[in-house]
DNA sequence: AATTAAATTAAACGCATGTTTAAATCATGC
DNA sequence: GCATGATTTAAACATGCGTTTAATTTAATT
């Protein structure tokens, strides 16, 4: 009784491609459920809302990533002349292991991120504190370990601009990927583009 | 006949201050068009379509902005032993400037790119490109100049995440303020925000 | 003052959205 | 094999949207 994908996950699966593509508030939910072929009403049968789907989309994602980081965390920790690029460095696997959600995991986690962020501002920001707000205190701690010369407000906006350079570069990463692809004449994926950022917030988040 | 404010101008107003709180999708015509004291119909009639109202809105920011951004970028150029931060340094008058059109003019003008940048995202692009293509041409350039050790491609990549900073900044700027106030019990406003930036940006440009 | 054009208004149109309903179908346990 | 509960289905509902229409009011021109 394994083996069968059930409608919940049929609905989620096209619901996490639509949006990560679209943004939450331009897929409906006749989209989702076409792409998914299965009912209109099945969405709010299974899971109530709209809202609650996109929940339920960014909290598969996050049930992955969070744990994979934390672990990742926690090495860094144990870590001799912690570096900055190198704790930013520990990003890259946690967010590999989402390839076991999706094939695409990857890029379709940060783009949810991207749209989460400007689009239902306070409702996720929320749940995360709520749901893994440890593990993004043990980050901040790490950072502040590895940039003594920032006091606490500079520390704050740094990490705020982090992750908008991150969530930025997801939501209108396949447009710019599009472009420097025409631009550069080479295959470009979202790797690289993570290759490309992470000295980027490093040498912001240092400079002093 | 020059003092009294058109029905263009009500409806710009509205449109500017409710565009910069909500984004371009969330606000409806109706919000806008009560918000101004005027007809709904009105926008068909003044502008033609929504999609008109947008652009209209945002061209009567960079009309202003980005001429003024060409002068210091003539006096940057020169300037002997350019540092891509006093580079940066100077988008803050052309930024201060548009208070003429709106007290809050620089919050809203920025919050407006970040929604343009995300939304709309082909149709600003090519507009901006097409009348202002050369300031930004200039400004790449100056780039390279105090960036000499970049690559072309690590520049492209890493001008997007500087933009990707601003923009977000803006577009969570006042959830972030707020919380910024809440966690440091002092008054913050948008310009010190672009403050904490600089060096941000500066610094991630520039390393190497 | 009469005429003509511009601007404003209230109302409706057509469409898409999320959600709810109630009947039909399916699966499961006795 | 039947009864019971879970699921799926088609249809409708209520709402909000951008836009259009056609009539009215305002302003300018002759």
């Amino acid at each position: 009784m394994a083996a069968r994908i059930t409608t919940q996950q049929k609905i989620l699966n096209a619901a996490e491609a639509l949006f990560a593509r679209d943004g939450f508030e331009q897929t409906s939910l006749r989209q989702i459920t076409h792409e998914a072929g299965v009912n209109l009403a099945s969405v709010n049968y299974h899971f109530g809302s709209k809202k609650a789907l996109i929940q339920a989309v960014i909290a598969r994602y996050l049930s992955v990533f969070m744990p994979a980081l934390e672990e990742q965390l926690n090495e860094a920790e144990a870590q001799k002349d912690l570096k900055t690029q190198a704790l930013f460095e520990r990003f890259k696997l946690p967010l590999a292991k989402l390839t076991q959600i999706n094939k695409r995991g990857p890029d379709t986690f940060l783009r949810l991120l991207g749209f989460a962020y400007s689009e239902i501002q306070g409702h996720l920001r929320k749940y995360t504190q709520q749901e893994y707000g440890n593990v993004l205190q043990h980050l901040l701690q790490l950072l502040k370990r590895t940039n003594p010369h920032l006091d606490e407000q500079q520390m704050f906006w740094r990490l705020h601009f982090v992750l908008g350079s991150m969530v930025f570069a997801q939501v209108s990463g396949q447009a710019l990927i599009e472009i420097a692809q025409a631009e550069f004449n080479q295959q470009i994926g979202a790797q690289d583009v993570i290759d490309q950022l992470i000295p980027f917030v490093s040498g912001g988040l240092e400079n002093s």
